[in-house]
DNA sequence: GATATATTTGCAACGTCGTTGCATAAGACA
DNA sequence: TGTCTTATGCAACGACGTTGCAAATATATC
């Protein structure tokens, strides 16, 4: 069984080619891409389907979003952790995801943390190599 | 001298009403604020030009854009730290901006990181007392 | 203080993006 | 296979960020 249906089955999702595709981008792609990335990977399938598509993902944690970015990014949730960690390396734009580190974090009193969402900014590995 | 005559000199902006009006607002309003929410404050005035005066701001260094919402938010800028850290509340919906931590970051290799940003998202102290 | 120059303002308008409604097509289940 | 539920594609809307341009305002110079 394809990668792509197994994760739809485990997350109790209906199996569509339009489901299956953009699951299979995602894997192909590792970084987090927009609606618009994905529409142009996939131009056979319609803008608003992609859409509902990511809706019926988010809902059912199949994806996350990327907070941080004016258009929204998604990519396949890694995890279950609280803490959401991204690159954006500003040479390339490209948005990765990394594994996230213990947040040490000192909130006033009364504030209670769901999640975290961390989004470094700067250069990543290849467009700091190339100078 | 008021406060917002003050802060434009001091960034070398030209005084104007709508930008003193703009930063009256922000010092007023002790949460984050979108454009919308700015309109709102001071409808006497246009929104291109709030607009254009939020993007000076920017520019100047006056103002920091919060990451991670859909709608951009901004708020006058507290220090010169790297890390941002904003809490958005998920009952009231407010954004406060909060002290920043030092973030012990893993980057892997050849990752450089300009500048952090977090968005914490919860209940904050105001909602979490009233249950 | 008056004039010339550089900036800012307000208005109209556009493009993109996220989103909804609705009729049709396709999956699930008996 | 037939029925019911869900997904798809098309058209279209609204919000938001953005630009161009002419008029108004701030700053610099005399």
């Amino acid at each position: 069984m394809s990668q792509a249906l197994a994760l739809l089955e485990k997350y109790g999702i209906r199996s569509t080619p339009t489901r299956r595709r953009v699951i299979d981008v995602f894997l192909k792609c590792q970084h987090a891409l927009t609606l618009q990335q994905l529409e142009g990977e996939m131009p056979e399938y319609d803008r608003v389907t992609i859409y509902r598509t990511l809706l019926a993902f988010w809902e059912a944690g199949v994806i996350n979003r990327v907070l941080g970015e004016s258009t929204q990014r998604f990519h396949l949730k890694k995890d279950d952790s609280n803490v959401h960690l991204n690159f954006k390396c500003n040479e390339c734009g490209y948005i990765s995801t990394l594994d996230a580190p213990e947040i040490p974090l000192n909130l006033p009193q009364g504030f209670i943390s769901k999640h975290i969402h961390l989004l470094v900014v700067g250069t990543c590995s290849d467009c700091s190599h190339e100078k």
